[in-house]
DNA sequence: CGTACTATT
DNA sequence: ATCCTAAATAGTACGT
């Protein structure tokens, strides 16, 4: 046994890490890898060895949170046998077995943990968190800092001045909700139970907690209990004067006798022991260097190739020279020292063929490993912005083409003056052509100041002529056999293409990365660099100024300029060599070509051509809703007997709650009073005409701001139609999503709503046309989960909803009521969403316990469906990604949360994600075929609007016919060849003059 | 800048 | 036992 002794005292970090949870961790996130990382090849698993191993070297060479330990323990749970089962036989009944795979990993675990010169420390009677408890306070005693490395919240009792915890990062950080690594000091355990540190286990003991099955008191839970224990101090007081309690039921939970027995057995079971007679002195857990060739060979013998070297790095021996530790090769070695478990059962890990490598990616190199070679060169070589070179010559211009055309590929990026790519101008465009080799060419910048009253401030003297710049770029970026990257490319193709150059071929860093890790991290220039080139940016706000300091590019000096905006290319280029190769190593090279890549060349032409809106009808429409509002409010503030902000939901909820004291009041998250549609709309049912007045007032003064008014204000001066934003690789689906303005949220449901439709009008002689998906999610649910009874429903154009009910209720399909055939279509669209009683009965106003029986005759009348469901589920638990039938990867990291109600959240985003998801596949398809089509057609129809199920066109009148054709086939075969789907597709169309009446 | 609310699919 | 409760978005107004 290696142990060092150095005494612990003050400047000491004793670093007290919770193996256990760092053993599951380490198993959840090697599932999520591919298989073949995770058994040696005698097929003994060990992925969780090598992720608990990398983490290990980790701490023991960097320390975390900042600190590097002196002292390190690594504490394990022992067995079943804590003192606490003793006192109450159900502690942790609840417990699931570990996974199959996990088993034989424990004690090479404890193995790899000596391995690194470390005694695994681990205690009979006593638990894991008990032993991190003794030490902390012997610690503390001693003057020493103190890191508890665990995510289990029962640790925060321990929390002080000089006891922290560190929770390593679980999924990866930057999407919602993703829990990145973080410090826990008291004000993190406040947040967390509403209580200082020293008063958790009061919390606790009354909260309980379900994963260690305490029971706790009844009706309690961490809010109720801090607010409890911070009103009465502690728990024995709370206790004492609980008889004088209001709340009956309450009251009863904290006085029965055989109930608090239960809450002071709780206390016991969540109170750390800090005196447990710790085998392993406290002084003897000091860090020193380990036996590197001990450490080597048992790495060998683990088949880890990556961090085997990497210690053979860092402590200076020859791995190659040093022989797999025979204590741990082959079956009969490990078998031997761990007993008995067989593992020949253990899955093979997946054969699969290489797909064929990405037209880029070098021939010879298996891409996995080029992935890997490029991920190590990106974060290797340091980013040195001062080698930028600003061109102000022609010639270095000419000299930089020149380069370019030699090179084969080049990272461009467009500074302007605005985000609008069909209003701003061109000030610059910086070029890369290699790691480090980049240039800017500033074109339109000016002299600070501004300028004179009549006209822009001067150029900045010395820049090459805008005209001349264009002339000699234009042949390098039309030509077809230099490669063009770029972070976004549609914004510069929109820019460009006003210039008169046609950018192609291209590459796109955003949409490779959404391809890849969708779900994963957000696709932001800034973001990548620094996930994949351990790189910050410099941002636009640093340069450009932000608030009424801004001065837009066109006035930053140029050598910042230069900085900014060659790094820009510099940064794309680089993202683009590192994240190549991941596409067919991760089966990813055909969505991204496919559905992202040519995406970018279809939206920008739609971008670019824009819709026409009819601007007196909006204002006529305005002005018709502001007279109406104004009538609504002389009811409103008649009946409330006073006027007030009509507009402010705080306002309001004191009215209707407080003052006039209407029943029903529901609390927001931050408790105010809830004043929401579904309120207003109770309150309204029972006929209520205070909350018809406002729920009406609100959708008025909705389609005046939103719509009617702010409309008008996007109309570009230039080509005077409207040009939306769509983002490619902003939702965690596949979809689009539409900004500046939003056109795939204007309204249809209602008369008042479609009014503003009808201004989205055909240019003289034309129509527009609208082509939808008819129930495209449920065709997809019905081809997916393979449900023959839709199937057959949809292959005989029969009422989907009516045949459901009909299933399920046992009515006939013909003269079935409407409320019938209502409630199976929520049903159906429940199912799409994840289905809930709960959220069901709000749908349809029933009780739930009616909405649970529906939701039990549903999935008996199809089973496949919640087969699908479970099946959805237990592939996003295991691998935290579900993949659509085209192959598009939709990740959800944050299904690792502690917290069962989010992971439950993540469950139903995921049963959606690959129906969602493949509709959004197979509508990219279609508009990425839809140009070429109708131009073979000899059609004139521009595509001009996307809004996830529905295309909008423009055609000449004359041609409307044709065009509803060969849109209609386009978007019916969309899935082929890559998907034969067991149901048909179906898309309704219609041409009319204003978009209201086409759709 | 965060919260509440509401428009769409 | 308790929490939350049907998926995905973008825009506006209020109020700190």
């Amino acid at each position: 046994m290696t142990l060092t002794h150095k005494p612990v005292g003050p400047g000491s970090h004793v670093f007290l890490v919770d193996g256990s949870s760092f053993v599951f961790r380490a198993y959840f996130q090697s599932i999520r890898q591919d298989a073949k990382y995770n058994y040696r090849s005698d097929r003994l698993p060990t992925g969780a060895v090598r992720l608990f191993c990398t983490k290990l070297l980790q701490f023991v060479r960097e320390g975390a949170a900042g600190r590097t330990p002196t002292h390190l323990a690594i504490i394990f749970d022992k067995s079943e046998n804590s003192f606490r089962k003793e006192i109450y036989p159900d502690y942790k009944a609840h417990r699931s077995e570990p996974p199959e795979d996990l088993i034989p990993q424990f004690p090479l675990m404890r193995a790899a943990v000596r391995a690194f010169g470390l005694t695994p420390i681990e205690q009979d009677v006593y638990e894991a968190d008990d032993l991190i408890a003794t030490y902390a306070t012997q610690a503390r005693a001693k003057g020493a800092d103190v890191l508890i490395v665990s995510a289990d919240k029962d640790l925060m009792q321990l929390v002080d001045p000089g006891v922290t915890m560190y929770d390593p990062a679980s999924g990866t950080a930057g999407t919602k909700g993703a829990r990145e690594e973080r410090l826990i000091d008291e004000a993190e355990v406040v947040d967390y139970f509403g209580v200082t540190p020293d008063k958790v286990v009061d919390v606790q003991a009354l909260a309980g907690d379900s994963t260690d099955n305490v029971p706790g008191a009844k009706g309690v839970g961490v809010k109720t209990a801090a607010q409890l224990i911070n009103e009465y101090g502690d728990l024995d007081t709370l206790l004492e004067k609980a008889p004088g309690i209001k709340q009956p039921k309450r009251r009863e939970a904290l006085t029965d006798p055989e109930a608090v027995k239960l809450i002071r057995l709780s206390k016991k079971l969540v109170e750390l022991v800090r005196d447990a007679p710790v085998e392993t002195k406290l002084d003897d857990l000091g860090l020193h260097q380990p036996d590197a060739k001990k450490l080597v060979a048992f790495l060998q013998a683990m088949e880890f190739t990556t961090i085997t070297r990497r210690v053979g790095e860092l402590y200076g021996v020859d791995i190659h020279e040093i022989e797999p530790d025979p204590d741990f090769v082959g079956p009969a070695g490990w078998r031997a020292r761990n007993g008995e478990v067989d593992h020949a059962a253990a899955p093979k890990p997946v054969e699969r063929k290489e797909p064929a490598a990405h037209k880029l990616v070098a021939d010879g190199y298996a891409p996995s490993a080029l992935a890997a070679a490029r991920k190590a060169e990106a974060l290797a070589s340091k980013i040195d912005r001062s080698s930028y070179e600003t061109v102000m010559s022609i010639e270095r211009l000419d000299q930089w083409i020149a380069d370019a055309f030699e090179a084969g590929l080049v990272a461009l990026d467009t500074e302007t003056t605005s985000l609008d790519p069909m209003s701003c101008e061109l000030v610059g465009v910086s070029l890369a052509l290699g790691p480090g080799r980049a240039c800017y060419i500033p074109l339109g910048h000016r002299e600070g100041g501004d300028g004179d009253l009549f006209g822009g401030a001067d150029l900045v003297a010395g820049q090459i002529p805008l005209e001349t710049a264009i002339r000699q770029l234009k042949p390098l970026f039309e030509d077809d056999a230099v490669l063009k990257i770029a972070q976004n490319m549609k914004y510069d193709l929109e820019v460009l293409s006003r210039y008169g150059i046609a950018v192609g071929p291209i590459e796109d860093t955003m949409l490779i990365s959404y391809a890849l890790d969708t779900g994963r991290n957000n696709h932001g220039l800034d973001e990548l660099a620094k996930k994949h080139l351990d790189h910050e940016n410099i941002t636009f706000a640093q340069v450009a100024g932000t608030g009424r300091n801004f001065i837009g590019f066109a006035r930053v000096a140029l050598d910042k300029a230069t900085e900014y905006a060659a790094e820009d290319a510099d940064v794309s280029l680089r993202l683009w060599r590192a994240l190549i190769p991941r596409l067919p190593a991760e089966r990813k090279a055909a969505v991204y070509e496919t559905l992202e890549r040519p995406m970018v060349e279809t939206l920008a032409r739609m971008e670019r051509r824009g819709i026409t809106i009819d601007r007196h009808m909006l204002s006529r429409l305005s002005g018709e809703f502001a007279q109406e509002m104004v009538r609504l409010e002389a009811d409103i503030f008649e009946l409330a007997g006073e006027s007030f902000n009509l507009g402010s939901p705080k306002q309001l909820g004191d009215i209707l709650f407080g003052k006039m004291g209407l029943p029903g009041a529901k609390k927001t998250a931050t408790g105010a009073w809830s004043t929401s549609a579904s309120v207003l709309e109770d309150l309204a049912a029972e006929g209520n005409d205070f909350a018809r007045r406002i729920l009406d007032w609100r959708q008025l003064s909705k389609l005046k701001s939103t719509y009617a008014d702010a409309l008008p204000g996007f109309v570009n001066k230039e080509t005077g139609r409207v040009h939306t934003c769509y983002s490619l690789a902003a939702t965690t689906t596949g979809r689009l999503s539409s900004s500046e303005p939003n056109l795939q949220n204007i309204p249809v449901r209602n008369e008042a709503g479609r009014k503003i439709r009808k201004a989205f009008i055909a240019s003289p002689g034309h129509v527009l046309i609208s082509a939808d998906y008819s129930q495209i999610e449920l065709r997809l649910l019905a081809h997916i989960a393979d449900i023959p009874q839709l199937k057959k429903a949809f292959a005989d154009g029969i009422d989907i909803h009516a045949m459901t009910a009909s299933e399920m209720f046992g009515v006939p399909v013909k003269d079935m009521p409407p409320e019938v055939r209502r409630r199976a279509k929520a049903i159906n669209f429940g199912i799409i969403y994840g289905i809930s009683a709960f959220g069901l009965a709000n749908q349809l106003s029933i009780p739930r316990e009616e909405a649970s029986a529906y939701i039990k005759k549903y999935f008996e009348r199809f089973p496949g469906i919640k087969d699908y469901m479970e099946a959805t589920k237990k592939t996003v638990r295991e691998k935290f990604c579900v993949t659509t039938i085209f192959g598009r990867s939709l990740h959800f990291p944050r299904m690792s949360s502690a917290n069962p109600s989010d992971r439950a959240f993540y469950e139903r985003a995921a049963i959606n994600a690959p129906i969602q998801g493949a509709a959004a596949d197979i509508i990219r398809r279609a508009m990425v075929r839809m140009d070429e089509a109708l131009t073979d057609a000899g059609l004139h129809a521009q595509m001009l609007l996307q809004v996830h199920d529905e295309l909008v066109f423009e055609a000449p009148e004359a041609e409307a016919e044709a065009t509803i054709i060969v849109a209609r086939r386009i978007m019916e075969q969309a899935p082929l060849p890559a998907v034969h789907m067991s149901v048909p597709l179906h898309v309704d169309a219609r041409a009319a003059k204003n978009w209201d009446e086409a759709h």
